[in-house]
DNA sequence: CGAACCCTTGAGATCCTTCAATCCATGTGG
DNA sequence: CCACATGGATTGAAGGATCTCAAGGGTTCG
């Protein structure tokens, strides 16, 4: 398993550790460089918010986010978290729509701007780019369809165990085996589709049966086959 | 509200009709038709496979077909539906995994075939196009996560009665306000994600509650401000 | 040392599913 | 033409998963 680290402040913004920007070519990273603005962010920013026009989308540097949207009673649903070499906001800045989620930093991060001119320049210009931003977005549909139908199909149970995967494979594991990301019990609700309360019974029921540990936010996998089980991956 | 007419033959695949084909160049266009490839499917064909490795992707000419997941059990989950002009399968194709949905269709169709090597040639070639089909994946991840939203926060009554506004929007109603869609309550459900039974049930309540009229499968929407207010959109 | 925030637990309510039985329309083979 | 099979629609009853509400405990931080 790969450690992964991802608060190390970064001082340069290096377009070719992104997977979407390091088919540019020298012309296009230079111009890209002077039109981008790097920006550092304390932890609980808010980066845009549903509903609003953005006229750019956001490279991570660093740092962690939770996208999500706000439903019935202004209960959050987490569509998904951006770590480093994540692009977020190119959704709405593409479609032309309005922002349909909420981006919010969960620890200090760093992002680097990019105006939606610069976009649609290389998307224009690039056809290599686009197709890659076109394959990152079809991969995203992908995973949203996946999701819906987890959502509608799966119980609570099945569903938070197959979160506490995802959060492993996309944040990685410390060495002593606990989830790389620090998240608050409503927040994992909130990604799950549930009440607070119900994930705290069904984590505190991983515990009894040895699945997981618990240390406050700290999550620790001891044993990652049950996991797997309880997700009941089809 | 414009009415709609599905059920027309379409002799000559006529490209400048789709909204994401008609910013071809004439020489363009002069390619694809070549390399295009229409065919007629009768009612209940699937035309891919989750799971598959598809080749190309659909232009819907006539008809309308389901898309869909199938998941604990074999049950199927709706993703959407793809109706005249719509394109299908591009998802695939351009993120180059394995299709993630299956495609069937609900009534007879006509669909267009472009292998994938046209689609990559146009969305390599053609800025305007690529950033056409980028926003409408965008759209339709904009979508994903509406539902998404929906379906982890609203009751299984919400959202039968906003899917019913949802068909109202996409299918449109006859002459006497009745869905231009027919479908089963089973495949209501899969849209849902509830039992069979309980949209059986919920459409009763509805009846009674004087919202719509049931005759088989015609449901006909008698007070759709009820049924926006029953959908509670927030 | 409050205040704010988060976590936890219990109890009751409720929504929804599951299972089982029945009905009905349609189609098919004898 | 009847008998039967099939697939969908419906209804009832029972049980279970999950939510809501309420109360209390712990931690952090100004």
């Amino acid at each position: 398993m790969k450690q992964q680290h991802f608060n190390q402040p970064i001082e340069e913004c290096d377009l070719s550790l992104s997977s979407l920007f390091k088919h540019l070519t020298p012309e296009e990273v230079e111009k890209i460089i002077l039109e981008k603005t790097q920006s550092s962010y304390k932890k609980g920013t808010y980066i845009y918010h549903e509903g609003n026009r953005i006229t750019g989308c956001y490279l991570v540097m660093s740092g962690i986010l939770k996208i999500f949207k706000t439903g019935i009673d202004g209960k959050e649903q987490i569509i998904r978290f951006a770590k480093p070499f994540d692009i977020i906001g190119f959704r709405s800045v593409l479609s032309g729509e309005l922002a349909c989620t909420t981006a919010k930093t969960l620890e200090d991060s760093t992002l680097c701007y990019i105006p939606q001119e610069s976009l649609f320049y290389l998307v224009k210009n690039n056809g290599n780019f686009s197709l890659e931003l076109l394959q990152l977005s079809c991969r995203e549909l992908g995973e949203a369809n996946e999701y819906i139908t987890d959502i509608a199909q799966k119980t609570v149970r099945e569903r938070l165990a197959e979160i506490l995967i995802h959060l492993k494979e996309n944040f990685g594991l410390d060495g002593d085996n606990v989830l790389q990301i620090s998240l608050t019990r409503e927040e994992l609700a909130n990604i799950v589709g549930t009440a607070t309360e119900s994930v705290i019974r069904l984590l505190s029921e991983f515990k009894s049966d040895n699945v997981i540990e618990i240390n406050g936010r700290k999550i620790k996998l001891l044993n990652y086959k049950a996991l797997v089980k309880i997700a009941n991956f089809n």
